[in-house]
RNA sequence: GUUUCCGUAGUUUAAUGGAUAGAACACUGGCCUCCGAAGCCGGUGAUGCGGGUUCGAUUCCCGCCGGGAACACCA
């Protein structure tokens, strides 16, 4: 695609046209009759020049004639309308197949796109004392696939867990310990934790004075007042046992984990600074900032106590100095917003990041059809009552697999498990991230159509085969002298586009991108593999080859994006 | 009230200005003496409404309708 782009570019200035295009736009059509590539470049330059679009298309045609590389690259261009088409020599895409075939030397050249550039990834950032919700699972997946991608392509990568260990939350959760825990902090659970924070809440609601209690205590914790740090350590220490153990069980590590309380001694700094460059003013005893188009934000609070804003500007402080960052992608729900949109701007005005960028990826909402879940509430839905039930039937899809079934006990637990998470964590994914998901039991645990459980199976599909082949090398492959027919080419050519996704998927933050594409590589192997037998046909080497590459790319993909692949299941 | 996100088959969704709107689930008709049937092949079925911009709109703009969310002392 770059060298399509570099090549276009040529014919254009070879006509003197360059100033007439600003860039090559180059898509894949849908339709496998315009082509593997087609660019409306003509179109466009047409409509500037008034100038004729299909004539163009034929002159810029002749040009790209004359430049393309056509012993291993384009087969034939051709114009339709003021569309030029662009196929793919079959050599070129036994090119790319086989460089998925060693998937080192492939991760080698991928990682080429973003060498010497460096991306903060904030992500997950459960809160300490409550349970791990499945709107945290949310941020978790697709923040580690976001950071597996950006890896991938060779940017440094950190990962940061900015959990939400500070603020006047702990004031209120202090409070409730205090007047209604029946035990001693350290013998409680998260589950009593989060009861007793709902207790508050109720509570608040019939006698508002508890608020203004809660907020004396925050500031007491703020104030470095001995009774409230220790509970507040206590708290934080059986939370973060519970994510360990949730981190864990969902394959997931996170490179930092620097809390909100981290930053407690840098926010003075941060306060001082906006007050120098002039950009807060008190108002009703808080420190504010006010913007033309979008309501005040508040970084001090009338008791003198910080807000998560105050922290996240520190926060920003402090990734700059330490990573000197060219990205920081916050990976965060939508209803945050306009917390974010403010942020940005607040760090812009300060002459933080005026040369770098700062990226929300807002996800939608999991939700009931009525509205959102609320903790306050205790209306939550914990991570693991949805593990459990998935893996229930995942178990119950194992009994039916008469290849699970041989399984030593310990394999085949662990293959209920990569099921019944991978499941979990590709519907997750599939979707675009800002859409909300209407929460249902039915959909999350279903494990059939478009979902991980249908690409690792047909992983494990290929590998069988692959066991079960004399054929060994996988190099210097030749398509049959005869015919390739249409199932081989078609597979060819999804396995093609696997580099192009990856880079749109990182581009985009939608790792959803390459879920997609996964779930066309697995029906086009499945495809190819229903109708064309492999073992012990003439073509065996030849279609070893493609389910080889076919593999490769289900397992690198996989693997983006968190779901473990299987070989048998 | 202000701001913002989202409306595509019965349901979950793809298409980031292109060519005949692509899948999955559900419903339905077929395919295992043959490399794994958690699979494959076929059928029914969709762009909320009204304007505009454009050679071309699911996509951009305006208005309406429907749903979510945010809007200073929670994060």
């Amino acid at each position: 695609m770059k060298q399509l782009r570099e090549d276009i570019l040529q014919a254009i200035k070879n006509l003197g046209m360059e100033t007439e295009v600003e860039e090559i736009p180059i898509e894949r059509p849908n339709d496998p009759r315009f082509g593997d590539y087609s660019t409306n470049i003509a179109m466009t330059a047409a409509k500037k020049t008034g100038k004729n679009a299909p004539m163009l298309a034929g002159k810029i045609k002749n040009e790209l004639e004359l430049i393309v590389d056509k012993t291993n690259f384009i087969e034939k261009i051709e114009t339709a309308g003021g569309f030029i088409n662009f196929y793919l020599k079959t050599e070129y895409l036994v090119k790319k197949a086989e460089e998925l075939n060693y998937q080192m030397e492939f991760a080698n050249r991928m990682g080429k796109y973003g060498r010497g550039k460096t991306v903060v990834v904030d992500y997950s950032a459960p809160n300490i004392a409550k349970p791990f919700g499945i709107g945290h699972l949310r941020s978790t997946d697709i923040g580690q696939a976001i950071y597996n991608l950006y890896k991938f392509l060779g940017w440094k990568t950190i990962g940061d867990n900015h959990i939400g260990d500070w603020g006047t939350q702990f004031g209120k959760l202090i409070v409730a310990i205090k007047k209604w825990g029946e035990k001693p902090v350290e013998k409680m659970s998260i589950d009593d934790l989060e009861k007793l924070y709902v207790k508050f809440h109720q509570e608040a609601e019939k006698n508002p004075k508890l608020g203004d209690e809660g907020r004396e205590w925050f500031a007491k914790l703020e104030g470095k007042d001995e009774e409230a740090r220790e509970i507040w350590q206590k708290c934080i220490d059986l939370s973060k046992k519970e994510f360990d153990r949730v981190y864990s069980l969902l394959g997931v590590k996170i490179d930092q984990t620097l809390g909100e309380s981290f930053y407690e001694g840098m926010l003075e700094g941060v306060i001082d600074e906006l007050g120098e460059k002039g950009i807060t003013k008190k108002s009703q005893g808080a420190t504010i900032i006010e913007f033309e188009d979008m309501p005040p934000a508040m970084v001090k609070k009338s008791n003198g106590t910080t807000t998560y804003l105050t922290r996240d500007l520190a926060t920003i402080h402090y990734r700059l100095n330490k990573w000197q960052p060219d990205l920081i992608v916050y990976e965060v729900g939508a209803d945050q917003t306009l917390h974010f949109k403010q942020l940005f701007r607040i760090s812009q005005k300060l002459g933080w990041t005026n040369k770098i960028r700062l990226v929300h990826v807002a996800h939608g909402l999991i939700r009931w059809p009525e509205g959102k879940f609320s903790t306050r509430k205790g209306d939550t839905i914990h991570l693991k009552e949805v593990i459990d039930k998935a893996t229930e039937e995942a178990k119950r899809l194992a009994e039916t697999s008469s290849v699970v079934k041989k399984l030593p006990v310990e394999e085949k637990e662990e293959v209920i498990k990569a099921v019944a998470i991978g499941g979990i964590k590709f519907s997750d994914l599939l979707a675009d991230p800002r859409r909300d998901i209407i929460f249902d039991w039915e959909k999350i645990m279903s494990l059939e159509g478009d979902s991980g459980p249908y690409v690792q199976y047909t992983f494990a599909r290929a590998k069988s085969v692959l066991e079960k082949t004399e054929v060994r090398e996988q190099k210097n492959i030749e398509a049959p002298s005869g015919q390739i027919n249409d199932d081989e080419i078609k597979l060819l050519k999804e396995l093609a586009k696997f580099e192009d996704k990856i880079v749109e998927a990182a581009e985009r933050f939608s790792p959803n991108v390459i879920a997609e594409h996964l779930i066309r590589v697995a029906r086009t192997y499945n495809e190819f593999y229903a109708k064309n037998r492999i073992i012990g046909e003439k073509e065996e080497a030849w279609r070893v080859f493609l389910t080889h590459s076919s593999a490769c790319c289900l397992e690198t993909g996989l693997k983006l994006i968190g779901v473990t692949p299987v070989t048998r299941m």
